[in-house]
DNA sequence: ATATTTTTATGCGACATCGCAAATAAATAT
DNA sequence: ATATTTATTTGCGATGTCGCATAAAAATAT
């Protein structure tokens, strides 16, 4: 449908295609029986915008199948049931932003700019809150975040997308509560600030962000409304 | 099927008994056909529950029929289809909130504290976030938002729903804008601060309690990030 | 009393959704 | 070649969901 880009993850290690067998340059030996005709991988893909835009209960196993062309049993065989299927889709979705926070979070040289560090990290975030494509202009994506999207809805009534949705924001936690540590044993803020408390800033900042996005901010709006905040925690 | 109450009418307001027509007080002239057998309003309150705490597509109309006592036809007779129920219900939400802010987020006497207005606000919100029921203790209740765990996962399939959303937003904005303007004339913060810039930091904690409500946080995981940041917000 | 109005009760029909089962197809192993 | 393994295709059955249509019930108006 759209073209979202996804995350852009590496392209996987193949496992063989049905048109032409030997293709494939990776050493992984083949497997026995019949391949697969489909790439799991952009299967997941497909699967990850679905859930986003319609959420959980609204996307049905007959719509992926009907989307990414691979029949029900098939999907079930490769990815589980339908939570199992989501699970994994949203893992994905973690793990590539988790991987473009890596690159972007880094507190090395020690002229490095604090402020700008943090821009660069929401420049990420709100690329990926109102679609990557820069060319379609605002023509009304509203994406949001995958995670706050649809797992506040379901999380209640399945267990392991509550545990998925405490995990992710642990791992945002945690993440910047080294970053603010490191930061401030670098100089980069005054030790009478509380690395904790920055932290909660910028994660709190984040989920507005995510929010605002899905009800139709454009990307000008956010990017102003981090201007205002950074620049008054940064000064 | 099951669960059939057998003839116990549900307490109604007024506006009419079935064993009583006469018994109630209120001066609204009688209307002409048979008297509505429930309470719209406490079966808004029971929609809202279901909606919060299921999501708008994994309700089902036979689920709140079953739940509120009232008949499919006689709820889309009384409130619409589904989509119009699940705005009623929402709207009453938003009043309801709006009510308790209202009463709340007053900087008048001169020497009120800014600090502890704000602390009072975000006290009203962490107890809707993680149910009124102080007994109860925490049982699991993990409410979060109504708008948030509902509207963030319709809003691309509904148009309504989008923008009752939006307009939730802004008037969040619009709210704490004003407030801070007035808060800043009255003194209560530099003239070198910025409403706006505060506003948006007090939407944004909010909006972040919400979600952690959501995935479980206590009541108190929520105060104390309440409390360090509105320690440094305001020393 | 009879008519009128409004709400409630019952039930049908069309469709969507999911899980599963059986048959077919395409590869490798021996 | 034949057997084995893995994927795919096709389709059925049970259940859930919604909207609507019709009949019954309970009040007021005349």
């Amino acid at each position: 449908m759209d073209d979202f880009k996804g995350f852009e993850l590496p392209d996987v290690a193949c496992g063989g295609e049905a048109a032409d067998p030997q293709a494939c340059a990776c050493e992984a030996p083949r497997k026995r029986g019949r391949p697969r005709a489909f790439d799991p991988d952009a299967v997941l893909e497909t699967v990850l915008e679905m859930f986003w835009m319609r959420g959980f209960a609204n996307t049905s196993l007959d719509d992926i199948a009907a989307a990414t062309g691979v029949s029900r049993p098939s999907l079930s065989a490769t990815f589980g049931d339908k939570e199992a299927l989501y699970l994994k889709a949203m893992e994905r979705y973690r793990q590539a932003i988790s991987g473009k926070l890596d690159q972007v979070l880094q507190c090395n040289g020690q002229n490095d700019n604090l402020r700008g560090i943090i821009n660069r990290y929401f420049d990420v975030m709100i690329r990926s809150y109102t679609g990557d494509v820069d060319g379609e202009s605002e023509a009304g994506e509203c994406l949001g975040c995958a995670f706050m999207c649809t797992a506040l809805n379901e999380a209640p009534r399945h267990e392991s997308i509550m545990s998925v949705l405490q995990g992710t924001i642990e791992e945002f936690d945690a993440r910047f509560e080294r970053f603010f540590a490191k930061a401030q044993k670098m100089g980069h803020i005054g030790s009478n600030q509380n690395p904790k408390v920055m932290s909660q800033m910028i994660t709190s900042l984040t989920s507005s962000l995510a929010v605002r996005a899905r009800a139709g901010a454009s990307r000008d709006d956010l990017k102003a409304i981090v201007e205002a905040t950074t620049s008054f925690l940064f000064p």
